[in-house]
DNA sequence: CAATATTTATATTCAATCCTATAATTTCAG
DNA sequence: CTGAAATTATAGGATTGAATATAAATATTG
């Protein structure tokens, strides 16, 4: 009399995936205090200095009210600053500090490692194929 | 000058399939005005009524102090019921209510119409892979 | 049996997440 | 140019989620 067959709900799943890399995160990078979503913005911005909160919540995969949370976060840890657009005063540019830049780098090698361990009971053409599938159901 | 390959990186790309799977729950379920959380609670219920919050989060994979707060929710709406354990008096037992029973009969087609949707960029074979790739990574 | 350890539920705190609304700007249409 | 529409940031509210602490009860160990 099973109901609704959890097991194989690819919705359930994905959620204990996002459990589980969540929690790989936090313990992988456990001496930098950060989140996945900081960690994405932080390196966002290394790419891209000075983005609006805009660019970088689409490019981060974040609705704008979040995004701004979470840097307001990283402006009050010392990360970033937000300094207002002359041209277009409704916006604000995002800046990396000098310590934001050097911690931001610093984290690139534990984040790859959660990605490899997030992967690691899957051989390596099952983890192509689980990445290729995934920015399937992920396309807009 | 790439710093990090969000797009091929499992983590980011999980987190956004669970954002789509939830964001197409809520759609899907809207009259019902139920999480995919909830859901599973109410599924789990069914299966196993009388269960404690401890089976309860385990099943659905939650942390205690999680799903104790969901569970309240759906007391509070009048779903569920918790009733002591006159056995064991830590333990708190849940019963569906009728209308909690009714509805999570009535949540199952649309919740069932979300796993399919979700997965409809995916050819019929790759549904299936990207299921078995899921649950191996999210085995204990 | 008594002291300790474990288990269960809950409260608290913090972060992420989205929604809605609002204020300030800017852009666009007439 | 003026009014309407769109954009940007932010505030507030609700849910999910985990960690930690606490209280109560049960189980285990000496």
């Amino acid at each position: 009399m099973q109901s609704f067959d959890f097991s194989n709900a690819p919705g359930h799943l994905v959620r204990r995936a996002h459990q589980a890399s969540i929690a790989l995160f936090a313990q992988e990078l456990a001496t930098f205090d950060v989140t996945a979503v900081q960690f994405a913005i932080l390196q966002t911005l290394l790419d891209a200095p000075g983005a609006d909160q805009v660019t970088v919540a689409q490019t981060v995969a974040l609705d704008a009210a979040t995004s701004g949370s979470v840097i307001g976060r990283l402006e009050a840890r010392g990360w970033l600053r937000r300094e207002a657009d002359t041209q277009d005063k409704r916006r604000k540019l995002l800046w990396l500090t000098a310590q934001g830049k050097l911690v931001a780098k610093q984290m690139q090698r534990p984040a790859a490692a959660v990605q490899t361990k997030l992967l690691t009971a899957l051989t390596e053409p099952e983890q192509k194929q689980l990445v290729q599938l995934l920015k399937k159901i992920c396309a807009d």
